[in-house]
DNA sequence: TAGGTGATCTTG
DNA sequence: AAGATCACCTAT
């Protein structure tokens, strides 16, 4: 194939070594988190991320390049998923970056379905397509079956993966500070989180 | 706005 | 071995 790439490109290795997060995370909105468990395909189009970077951001579980059973997984090689449980119920789906060593992480917040929209809501128990189907972290991840036996599971492979999706004028970036992350002290100013301008599936 | 829920990490 | 904490969500 020459040029430029179609809209179900899926990302390869390569893109996920990159070592600047930020821009990198960025560069996810727009794009199409997809997954096919049983032959169930879903996929939703990325809206909200957060970046976290283990090696010098108070908010990551990683800090400072602090490695536990848990952490492990984001210290591998860029192109996995990082799948936790937070407050014993909630399962929260992250895109592992940069190369092995560095323990970079981009978690997902939000996401607009895109297809399998009846899938989504059998599993979120809903009738609705609104901000509740996919909007948050935790939403979102029970919406497109991801749970922690996921974790670290490449992201290069046919159950999850990312493809390039809809292009985001930069002028339709917004940058603000994280959600949820109070307890990184002067960290949790940092605008590392991203979404897209007006989508309503944002968080607040 | 408050309570649920259990893995994870620290000894807070 | 026990306790505090937690990158959140749902129903009042």
């Amino acid at each position: 194939m020459i040029g430029k790439p179609q809209s179900n490109y899926k990302l390869n290795f390569d893109y996920y070594q990159s070592d600047k997060i930020l821009e990198l995370a960025k560069s996810f909105l727009g794009m199409h988190l997809c997954t096919n468990f049983n032959g169930h395909l879903t996929i939703g189009k990325i809206v909200e991320v957060e970046a976290y970077s283990g090696a010098v951001d108070k908010a990551s579980h990683a800090y400072p390049n602090k490695i536990t059973p848990r952490t492990k997984t984001m210290f591998m090689a860029g192109g996995i998923a990082y799948v936790y449980l937070v407050y014993g119920m909630h399962h929260l789906f992250n895109i592992v970056t940069n190369s092995e060593g560095s323990a970079d992480a981009i978690l997902i917040r939000a996401v607009e379905p895109i297809d399998g929209l009846a899938i989504m809501q059998e599993r979120r128990n809903m009738l609705v397509n609104n901000k509740l189907l996919t909007g948050g972290p935790a939403r979102l991840a029970q919406a497109l079956g991801i749970n922690t036996s996921y974790d670290g599971l490449s992201l290069l492979e046919d159950k999850i993966w990312i493809s390039i999706g809809e292009e985001v004028e930069a002028d339709n970036i917004i940058a603000a500070t994280r959600i949820g992350v109070e307890y990184a002290a002067e960290d949790a100013l940092l605008p590392w989180r991203f979404y897209i301008k007006g989508n309503k599936y944002v968080s607040k």
